[in-house]
DNA sequence: GTCTATAGTTTGATAGAC
DNA sequence: GTCTATCAAACTATAGAC
């Protein structure tokens, strides 16, 4: 699996030949066939992977987030979903879009996945008043954002500066306060902004 | 080149090849080098066609846009470029992403592409009070609802019909009026939502 | 489990006749 | 400009020895 990322990365996703990466790991193309059954149950492996390892990271995330501050955590939330899928085009491109031909990812591998994004929507919803379409609005803000970093600036940082901006446009969409509300009396508040 | 598209479509954009292009105008594949002196430059054809072509479409665009309504106009400007995009999805990768091994435009196929998004940027920032970043994020909107469209409901509208929402919210983050200022007086307004 | 050998296919591109 | 013929390369996958 590790050669099959390392690969993916040099080369390119679409660009991944059973030769290359067997000679990675100092063995010969036909040998992988003990082990996977096909091309394409490779790349269903790296599928499960990809998001059975962020879905990992979730614990970590949720540790940090702040109770009282929605607007934070979803900056927060947003933020650890871009830094995954933009530090790694690869990745991304198997995870989020569809690229490889003939590819479907088989029901086991996708079941991390929707855990991921039922975790996700159940959190961002308990931020506030937020709507599935909040939340599908959400989801489009970061996508866009990994999408036009790989496009057009896959070395900087344009785009991971964007993000806070963005969230906070977003954040005002649905309402959120900027700061924890006020300990005890009425909870009716105006954003700051 | 309508024989190439036509491939594509039905292919997929990686899995064009000369003789399926060559056979749809009833000719032979190495009769195509006449033409072409790669496969790259037909994806280099395309890539400025498909640009040049929205390009077209502009005058007609800028012709419907209301000049005391703002908001309804960046409205009408990304839904305009959402169509040409989520309509297509060979020709909106072929654009927007970077999925042939490869390819790179040209720099006269590229002219088209960087004269259309000039001219959004002037039309948008002339909507109000837009900075580069208003700009960007409006991009960022749009590129995420047709990336979502492609990924998740290819076939549906469900991102269409989200996209009067968003760009709600980059309105309202921009401070853009909804209706058209009053006549004469104070100019400061509320937003009416 | 790993190897060698190879089948079987597809592809982009070139040579040269007409 | 289009054709036939073909090259040269790459790929996934299988067969069968060890």
């Amino acid at each position: 699996m590790d050669a099959s990322w390392e690969v993916a990365r040099e080369l390119g996703l679409n660009q991944l030949t059973l030769r290359d990466v067997a000679a990675r790991v100092g063995m010969q193309a036909p040998s992988l066939y003990t082990h996977f059954d096909s091309k394409l149950a490779i790349y269903d492996a790296m599928f499960a992977q990809a998001w059975a390892d962020y879905e990992e990271t979730l614990p970590g995330l949720d540790a940090t987030l702040p109770a009282d501050n929605p607007r934070e955590a979803a900056y927060l939330i947003g933020r650890h979903f871009y830094d995954y899928a933009a530090g790694d085009l690869p990745r991304h491109q198997l995870m989020n879009q569809r690229i490889i031909p003939g590819f479907e990812p088989t029901a086991d591998s996708y079941a991390p996945s929707l855990r991921v994004f039922e975790h996700a929507r159940v959190q961002i919803c308990a931020l506030g008043d937020v709507d599935d379409d909040h939340f599908d609005l959400f989801v489009v803000l970061i996508a866009g954002l990994i999408n036009q970093h790989h496009a057009n600036d896959p070395d900087g940082t344009r785009y991971a500066q964007l993000l806070r901006r963005a969230l906070a446009m977003w954040s005002d969409s649905v309402g959120l306060p900027s700061t924890p509300a006020p300990r005890s009396s009425s909870s009716r508040k105006a954003p700051s902004r």
